[in-house]
DNA sequence: CAGCCGATCATATCATCGTATGATGTCGCT
DNA sequence: AGCGACATCATACGATGATATGATCGGCTG
């Protein structure tokens, strides 16, 4: 959730049980200036990638021991959110489908040329891009709604909903005064400096747990 | 936009050039009293397809005169929203992915069997209900921000933003009372009851207007 | 031209919000 | 026992918002 490394430089995880293969497509992406790393299994990637990694994922959807399909499930659990670019040796269009189904950004059938692997970095690098930045901006925002006490979160869902203080007070039987405290603590530890602020900020809370 | 026909029933609609495959879908979807149309080709489909259908499309990724790629693009040009379900004689994987990437919903390549089509049809008119029910929240919000004059449209961005009445007067060079009046037209107009729901109504419109 | 709409502003009243000051009580932890 | 976080309520004051009444002005339209 914590962001104390401030430069985390997107990488290609390639994730490849044939070392030939991981070393030939490593070489491309350096060829042009992108870092590569290179797992030979799913557990080897899951017990050494980094928490907040950058980039996207290559790897077949074919691999020992689990399919690619399932290991986009297991991303989920792990909370890894990096878009997957997906190969196959012998792909038939069902599997494509499922594949792109399961997000996977793009697909690559092998033999495949070294310019349409490269596009297809740029293009999860892009998008990646993307998300990380929607996701910071929510993962603050829910660092924040943590220091909240639990009627101050309760004052906050009400306000937010549009109910007046007094309204809020009725609802959960208290004094207007003390609504007005607890909403006053909320828009403070939440940092919102006016109420529309706070507003938006509750449905980026929203946002962010309901998929989760 | 608007929206006067209520029961718009969910409808598979068909363009193939290919008549016997036309009937046998026809006749595939009856037996599941699914409602189904059928078209001959893109330009008998984009001249007699209802305004707000419901459902979703069937069509060959080879279509003649066009292909199935370039025709997504059609549809949104036209306003058309259904999901698509791409089936394919003679496919390859690059061709699949494409058309997934373009948004079709699902891809069969031929010959299929009939329950994966039924399948694929249930989600996508799954699919359809959702997108229509948020649309349609959208629509009904963007049909009265079109009621708004110009300047109590600057004052709900303002207002919006978390602007006091007195800093929009300020920005626009106008006494707090002209803001206060413009304001509540704005939020009587919008049918908002309450700020958060006039900042919510903003929200959705930013999020209908920007990706068009 | 008369009427309507949009835009502007004023005065006035009332409700609501924001915040400070002060106080009481519970709970958990040291 | 004491400290701190949480929660509760009161009084009070000033800022802000909502609304009504009334008025002026320009532009468009029947």
């Amino acid at each position: 959730m914590t962001n104390d490394d401030m430069s985390d430089q997107a990488v290609v995880h390639i994730i490849d049980d044939d070392k030939p293969l991981r070393e030939a497509l490593e070489n491309l992406f350096l060829s042009v200036s992108i870092e590569a790393a290179t797992y030979a299994s799913v557990q080897d990637f899951l017990s050494r990638v980094p928490e907040n990694a950058a980039g996207c994922l290559v790897l077949d959807i074919r691999l020992p021991g689990i399919n690619g399909l399932d290991f986009q499930g297991k991303l989920a659990e792990h909370g890894i959110t990096l878009p997957v670019i997906l190969m196959s040796g012998h792909g038939d269009i069902p599997m494509t489908v499922r594949g792109m189904k399961a997000g996977a950004v793009d697909f690559l059938p092998k033999p495949f040329r070294d310019q349409d692997m490269l596009d297809a970095v740029a293009h999860a690098f892009a998008r990646n891009k993307l998300e990380r930045a929607v996701a910071d901006d929510a993962a603050r925002v829910v660092t924040r709604y943590a220091t909240l006490s639990p009627r101050e979160r309760e004052v906050m869902t009400l306000v937010t909903a549009g109910r007046l203080n007094k309204q809020v007070a009725g609802d959960l039987n208290l004094s207007e005064i003390t609504v007005k405290i607890h909403r006053g603590a909320a828009m403070r530890k939440m940092g919102a400096r006016s109420l529309p602020e706070l507003v938006r900020m509750e449905e980026a809370i929203r946002r962010s747990s309901i998929p989760a």
